[in-house]
Order: C-alpha cells, then sequence, then structure tokens
DNA sequence: ACCTGAACACCGTTCAAGT
DNA sequence: ACCTGAACACCGTTCAAGT
C-alpha cells in the first residue's frame, strides 16, 4: 500500500540495511489515515469502521488501536490531512479578494472530501492544522474595516455557507430522495416550484459567495 | 410512557368504557414517531434506533416493524412532523420580507429539532411537506425580480446558509471539540482569532440574514 | 392470522489469554 | 513484552417458530 513506511526519506541512504524486519510491515499510524481516507473519498465515512479498516489492512482490529487511541482519533487525524490540503492563505490582495481565495481553496477541500463536513457536522470534531486559514479569515475581515462583533457574524456566514453548500451538494449530485421528491412535485400545486426544476443545474458556488461577501462588505 | 394512548382527548368523555381493550394498548404509527421524536429532542438522532425505541415503548423491535417499513421510514415520518411545524409561508409583504419571515420560520423549526440537519445531511431524505414552502421562497424571489437561474442560486444560498448555521451553532452551542480548539489557540500564532474569542458570542441568524438578502437582492 | 424469539451480519471497544 | 481471539454491549433486519 501506498505510504506504508513514510519519512524514511534517504537520511539512512547508504547505511546497512536495517536488521530482521518483522514478517510485515509495521503498521504506521499514516498508513491506517491514508486507507481511512481512501475508504471515506470511495463509499462515505460510514464505510470508515475499524473492522473494515482492519480488514483492509491485513490485521486485526485491535491492532489499529496501538495506533490509535479511538475511531474518534482517527477522524482528527483523517481531518489533519485535509486541513493540510487547504493550503496556505494569501498573504497579498485587497481583503476581498484574499476572502475569496481562501474560500474557493476551503470549498475546494470539502468537494474532494464531502464526508468531512459530516465529521464536523455530526461528530463536531476539527483539526487544530486549520486555525491558520482561520485566523487568516478573520485579518481579511477586520483589514476590511469590520468590527471585532461584525468579523464574528461574517466569519460565521461564511463558514455556514460553505459548510451547507459542500452538505447539500453532496447529496444533490447524485439522484437522491430530496431531488427526487422535488421532481415529483405536482407542478399545478407548486408552480414555481416546477419552473425551476425544469431550469438545468450549475455549481451556484462561485456566484453566490460574490453575493455572501457583497452582503458582507459592501454598504457599511 | 408518555403518549401511548395519543388522540385520547375527550370526546370520549361520559362514554362507558370501552369493552375488552387489549391488555396493551395497540402500538399506533403516530405514537411511535411522537417517541422517536422525543428522543431526536433529548438525545439525539443517533439515540433514536429501533431497539430503543421498542423498550421505551415496551415492545419487541420487530413490532415496530409493523407500523414502520425501516428507519428510514421512520425518519421520513419524524421529518413529516417537523415539516409541518415550519407552518403556512406568509401571503402578503414584499419579496423580502416574506423571504425573510419563511427563513426565520425555517430556522425556528431547525433550531427546535436540530437532527434533522444531520438526517438531510447524513442520509439525504426530505419531507414532501416542506415543498409549499420552498415554492413560496421561489416564488418570493421571482416577485423580487430574479431570473429562473438567479432565483435557483439564491434558493440554494438560502438553504445552505440556514442549514449550516444550524449545523454549526448546534455544536458550537455546548462545549464542543471545535470550539475548545479556537479557545485552544495559541494568540501569538493567531492574533486575530484570539481577539475574536474573547469577544462573546450572540446568535448571528437575524444579521446574517439581512446581509444575505442584501446580497441577493439589492443592486441587481 | 398474528406476533415475536432467535438469529444473522454488522458495529466500537475491553480484557484476558496466548505466544 | 507484545499481539490478538473471544467477549461484551450495541445496531438494523430477516425468518421461521410459536401462539
Amino acid at each position: 500500500m501506498i505510504g506504508t513506511i513514510p519519512r524514511a526519506t534517504g537520511h539512512n541512504a547508504g547505511m546497512p540495511p536495517r536488521p530482521a524486519p518483522p514478517r510485515r510491515a509495521a503498521l504506521a499510524a499514516a498508513t491506517i489515515v491514508d486507507t481511512a481516507l481512501r475508504i471515506a473519498r470511495a463509499e462515505g465515512i460510514a464505510a470508515v469502521s475499524m473492522r473494515r479498516l482492519a480488514e483492509e489492512l491485513d490485521t486485526s482490529p485491535m491492532s489499529l488501536y496501538r495506533h490509535v487511541d479511538d475511531r474518534e482519533d482517527l477522524l482528527l487525524q483523517m481531518l489533519d490531512v485535509v486541513a493540510d490540503n487547504v493550503g496556505s492563505p494569501p498573504r497579498s490582495g485587497t481583503p476581498r479578494e484574499r476572502l475569496r481565495s481562501i474560500m474557493i481553496a476551503l470549498h475546494a477541500a470539502f468537494r474532494r472530501d464531502p464526508w468531512v463536513v459530516q465529521v464536523l457536522a455530526v461528530d463536531g470534531l476539527a483539526s487544530p492544522r486549520i486555525l491558520p486559514v482561520v485566523d487568516a479569515m478573520f485579518a481579511a475581515l477586520a483589514d476590511a474595516g469590520l468590527s471585532v462583533a461584525q468579523a464574528s457574524s461574517a466569519y460565521a456566514l461564511l463558514l455556514q455557507f460553505s459548510f451547507g453548500e459542500v452538505l447539500m451538494s453532496h447529496h444533490d449530485a447524485e439522484d437522491s430522495y430530496a431531488r427526487r421528491l422535488v421532481r415529483a412535485a405536482d407542478p399545478a400545486q407548486f408552480p414555481h416550484l416546477a419552473r425551476i426544476v425544469t431550469a438545468d443545474r450549475r455549481d451556484y458556488f462561485d456566484d453566490n459567495l460574490d453575493r455572501v461577501l457583497d452582503g458582507l462588505l459592501s454598504g457599511r
């Protein structure tokens, strides 16, 4: 599997081979997390169970507990990886430009790992590695002239927006129950709804991000 | 248990007692749903299991399956009740006023039953009884002068916003992991974050709703 | 005809027995 | 000292045996 022996990146080059490695490469925390991420992306976070993970790694479920405190700890380590994927916030540009590119990076990370939103929503977990991004958002909001109270409010809105977007588009993408419901709605009873349904769907995120930034930054 | 014999509200008063009721009152679908709602409100949706529900109703888990197809069907019936709690959308007022009061009603219902957002988010379910509210939102957006494409986009944003709000405030309310994380952040490393954390928290929903409506309705 | 106990295939986690 | 099989307390759901 990919990343079975991480961090063995050359400082050992030229040294004699390590004595008598165990028959199977030792389970590394990074391997567990990588495998969990792969399962989560392919089948959703519900498929990431300790037993399933152990099976995938050819071990017993209890072996995992030597590298991971419990399932919550595993989820947190998965969130660390996703937080790193968001990347560093930009240092130049107008406050609005900075906010915009942070939000787009956040959104891209959420889109790549939609299960993240479920983990944050259901389990209330978060990675400390996202803090630089959060700090940069507050910095941009302050630079835009917002008071502390206004910035708190604006930050909440921006996060809620990207959260909600991923949450809903995740199920809208496939032929979800909710989508079938709207399509099956009686046009006579819900005329406005019917007009909308016939319109083809696009990705609303970029447009709506500009609308939100309009509401937050202009005119106060 | 509470609600074992619902709707026995007096139209039988003065009548002779019913002949030979079965030893235990028959299980009604409404009783099951009511009990499930009570558990969900008190302990979250994860506590609503078929086995727990049966225990609460003094029956076997399999008896529930005579009134409910499966757990998904139960969740849908619970969503029906919440959708009814949202109430009828207003028929008068400016488009903005109508949108505003619909959103506030929706938000109030979500606040009363935060588990709804998890069910919609994780299971992708929805109740057809919410369709009148959705239709009214689209009607207001059309009356405000938005094109079909603009209204679709705006509708998505409004729903995403209220979704995200409930999702995040649900965990922010209690002393969640995410909240402890922000509070534990190093002020030297994250100066902007530190300023915010010391500010006391309010409910941002009403303010942010106006910001979102500003962005959506003004200036196009 | 109706109800339901036992069973099946899962889950996270503990704990003591095994090497 | 280290690893892990069996066990515990859950879960949704099926199915056949019971009345």
